[in-house]
DNA sequence: CAGTATCCTTGTTGATACTG
DNA sequence: CAGTATCAACAAGGATACTG
């Protein structure tokens, strides 16, 4: 149980904070790249074994964004063929609690809609 | 401390209802909407005044939709002129601890990137 | 193997004017 | 007050071909 916050939810730098974070977490596959992460370091064709309905550019592009954020180190092995691996940054393994709540709040959700026969 | 997971996170459930989570908290205004239905009720004309970036259209269409999820209820009181109450339902209000979380961790992570003297 | 480059399609957001 | 409707702008994502 979290300790009470004596604010109001909507003060400035929680709205800000909340920004911030839901913009490093938003992208079509970020939440999908991240769960692998949390796995262990992964190569850039495990990653795409993983997700093949994701082209190379998106992997790519989304790595990357992650990267700029430091939340995914990319370790590049200069061999040829490249060997390139991917894993998260301590900051970056710092979000994966909330996407395992994420998870467990969709199950929960599904759940419910299930009980209730909607959609 | 939530219990160890003994399953890969990557496992197909898990994954599936990531993307339900993330689906449903994805919109540019949604977190913040949230956050301001977090701390009670409010009226259409008190959420736009919490948030004057926000277009009228963008702030109905994003609560219709977290209506449409079951996130948000929304009550009419029909008089004139109109009174819309928006307000979390109790799935809804299960969201608000991953907020907190997501503000936490970009707390931390701000403080880290001024440590660090990144960006 | 691990990417880039280019072009194109689609989805999301915004500006503005109008309404019961 | 609490919306809709319409159109325009822009951003995000995808298909495909090429490369060190």
């Amino acid at each position: 149980m979290p300790e009470e916050r004596t604010h109001k939810v909507s003060c400035t730098n929680y709205t800000y904070e909340l920004e911030v974070g839901f913009e490093i977490l938003s992208g079509k596959w970020i939440p999908l790249i991240l769960a692998h992460l949390a796995d262990g370091p992964h190569r850039f064709g495990q990653l795409r074994r993983l997700m093949p309905d994701v082209t190379k550019k998106m992997l790519t592009q989304q790595l990357r964004n992650l990267e700029k954020y430091s939340i995914v180190h990319r370790e590049v092995y200069p061999q040829v063929p490249p060997v390139v691996e991917y894993s998260l940054t301590p900051i970056g393994q710092k979000l994966v609690p909330i996407l395992h709540h994420v998870s467990d709040w969709s199950h929960e959700y599904l759940q419910l809609r299930d009980q209730l026969g909607l959609n």
